[in-house]
DNA sequence: GGGTGTGAAGCCGTTCACAGCA
DNA sequence: TGCTGTGAACGGCTTCACACCC
């Protein structure tokens, strides 16, 4: 299956499945169905079962989905052969709260450095991991073959930092700053905007305040 | 202009041109152009007419948007006539990142209580706001006229927060625990997973790196 | 000429509906 | 019976296209 054509959401739910059935197969669970996995991330029966489509791992219509085969499936098309190294700038109170948070939590998907222009922390280990300064970005980069990196820094440096990141070779964005980002074609950007989310959940909870007085 | 109907995805985006024309307007910028913002936002001019377009706020062909203008009729759909108090479970890393972050953020989005279950915390200000027990929830929530709750606990806690957050009276969570949760459909729910967002950067990256490849 | 405002068209992810099967 | 697999239909967000205006 060519994974180019894959649609992005469905990457994120496949990523989402699998921490889920990682989970019941710790709780000795083997089979799962479709509309189990649904009610767990909030979509319909079919949009798992397409979305599994695209793993190519089949279930059975009595028992459902075998969890460990479908866990290896879903990690082929999502993971790559080798573990995947991936750098984080900015290790203020939230940079570094995400760098413990992401610490370990995947085998195939280690933060190997992270950055800071604070003096101070250059040199001290994070979470386990060693603060360098921003100028060694690109050979850390190199080295290790990064691919994505993490921006936290605050939104006027964002730009910067982005820069750097690109020009050393990184081609994914992982974007927490609270500013935009201007980055070519050829670089995915993921921007979590933290302020709108909770700006949206707000609107919506007017709404369903609201509803029930009307 | 019935608020009810418009779509999610265009709140967030209006919250996000609104932080944005706050930016120009801070930089004595008083008209800016479609074009100009969904450059910002990495959407397309016709998009930011279109979500514009529910604000009532018209431009000029020759000037584009009155920023102030503009920022006003956003807030004018976005916000709620007053202040919208908010709380938070869970002082972790994540957590109080989370808070500090939020905090004086905006002006009519002010987190008013951060809960935690470790007895040290309680009592303790965190970025000056205090934090209480869980069992404080409710009333709390109730005395403020909180609707929107941001859930920062570990997984394994995560229903449990959900659940009292919603017996309280809450109608709007914010959720980054990673962890399935299941609300009525009168509540409304965004998760943000960040392992899945990572995951997602990591594959789009590696995308294109073989592409380069190819 | 290069903007805006907006009906109409397009597109893509989602859902339906049903054949196939244990 | 109840679930999977999937072509076909659907729907809603996005984009197009163009009238209108300075």
């Amino acid at each position: 299956m060519n994974t180019a054509t894959i649609p992005n959401r469905t990457i994120e739910r496949l990523s989402l499945y699998r921490r889920l059935l990682s989970d019941r197969l710790q709780r000795q669970q083997s089979f799962i169905f479709s509309h189990d996995l649904a009610a767990m991330v909030h979509v319909t029966p079919s949009q798992v079962r397409r979305d599994i489509m695209v793993t190519g791992c089949y279930g059975s219509p009595t028992r459902g989905y075998k969890v460990e085969e479908l866990i290896a499936a879903i990690s082929a098309v999502v993971d790559d052969d080798q573990p995947q190294n991936v750098v984080l700038v900015g290790l203020g109170k939230l940079g570094s709260a995400l760098l413990h948070f992401f610490q370990g939590r995947r085998a195939n998907l280690r933060i190997v450095a992270a950055f800071d222009s604070n003096p101070d922390k250059i040199g001290r280990l994070y979470a386990g991991i060693p603060c360098y300064p921003i100028g060694e970005l690109a050979s850390i980069v190199e080295s290790a073959g990064v691919r994505t990196g993490i921006v936290a820094v605050p939104g006027e440096a964002a730009q910067d930092v982005a820069n750097a990141m690109m020009l050393a070779g990184i081609v994914g964005i992982l974007n927490f700053a609270p500013a935009p980002l201007y980055v070519p074609g050829n670089v995915f950007l993921e921007s979590i905007d933290l302020t709108s989310s909770l700006e949206k959940v707000t609107f919506q909870a007017r709404q369903r305040a609201d509803a029930v007085l009307v």
